[in-house]
DNA sequence: TGATATATATAACAAGCATTAAAAAATATG
DNA sequence: CATATTTTTTAATGCTTGTTATATATATCA
């Protein structure tokens, strides 16, 4: 199953279409927002395309002529995900020059999101392709991708802290940032598992622990 | 949708069986065991009563007779696996007077037991019902008490460190243990993430970091 | 206006899902 | 041997899955 792209690259402009045949009746980022909605809530089989359909307002061949198929839909919709809620608070860790206080704000930072009122619980790139069917393969590969970029970010990380001579050079970086991603992740599972926000931030708390004493 | 338990109750008794009719044609525990490995592969609902019927051995009516429903098995099974796979690292978890020694030993054999070649990756109470469906009540019910359980081990075993002095009274017992909890529930993941034993238990490693230190 | 191109709605597709009804087979007890 | 009881096999149930063929509607371009 590859993804079909022949929608033209209309990405964000006003006026996406201006082309011969019948423009579309809904709008295509809307939708989106709507199918992100439910494979965050559900996951990425149990999303069915029927509800997908009934939550973007919109028939089967709407969806299939907007987003190619299923998993081009929810590719689209992952990428949307990334930047609308983690790209930000990325950045700012990336940025913050004193590594106790990147990691102390970013877990800070991701618990309140992956505990917002405003959207479901926990993080799609973690949960929505747990008991995923082997044979999807396109998406296992990309959310495995973004899990995997995440890690290399702790990683990237820690190598700055060691030239800023901030923790010592000796580190064992993948490790390290193993435990972080280790802890990141677990985060997302109690975060699905009903934890009050007061609950999984003095949980988050704990992540600088894992970080070597300060010297 | 309730567990039909009309099966006598066998405790895994040799001749198991010996009433009126037609004698079982197969082994229950072994067929107990197949389903096991299934669900643990793929989760409660990716496992198909089909598959489950073909890797059993038998076919759906006898899987019913025995095991009342897809549910019941599979809850069965999960008993089965926690008794089986770490029944014995838990106990020893709490009889270890050393709080630090504990909790190294205890993260060292889970990187063991969740990446075994000898069985699937991860923990199966952990994994198989990530995203199920919202009606599935009694076995997410009965899941979500299993990962409690482990929660509650964490805390019980802090406790008990700080009435033997070797972590303060103030200690945020609830916070810690969920830390703890978080960071194993993050191991599984990992484990599904096609990681080595030797990175996995590198990771694992940093599970004493969360601990405050030594007094 | 007529041709072309795209989007829409309706309805169908085959395949898979959990579960069970019915009949046949195999045992124990009377 | 006859009857009661349980398991097994076969086959079907009604429902949901992702995807698409067909026909119709609505726009632009010549």
């Amino acid at each position: 199953m590859s993804v079909n792209r022949r929608f033209t690259a209309d990405a964000g402009h006003p006026a996406e279409h201006q082309g011969k045949g019948r423009p579309r009746a809904f709008d295509r980022e809307t939708a989106l927002r709507k199918a992100l909605r439910l494979f965050w809530e559900r996951g990425y089989e149990p999303a069915s395309i029927t509800e997908l359909c009934e939550v973007m307002g919109i028939r089967a061949p709407s969806l299939y002529a907007a987003f190619g198929n299923k998993a081009g839909l929810f590719l689209e919709a992952m990428h949307y995900y990334e930047k609308t809620y983690w790209a930000e608070v990325e950045a700012r860790f990336m940025a913050e020059p004193d590594l106790y206080r990147a990691v102390a704000d970013f877990f800070s930072d991701a618990a309140k999101i992956l505990l917002s009122p405003e959207t479901p619980c926990g993080c799609l790139v973690v949960l929505a392709a747990v008991n995923i069917s082997a044979d999807e393969r396109e998406v296992i590969e990309a959310i495995r991708k973004c899990r995997f970029a995440m890690k290399s970010k702790f990683a990237e990380r820690l190598r700055l802290a060691i030239r800023s001579g901030q923790i010592a050079p000796d580190t064992d970086v993948p490790a390290l940032a193993g435990a972080l991603n280790t802890f990141l992740e677990g985060l997302s599972l109690q975060a699905r598992d009903g934890l009050f926000l007061s609950e999984l931030k003095a949980i988050a708390a704990h992540a600088v622990r894992l970080l070597p004493e300060r010297r």
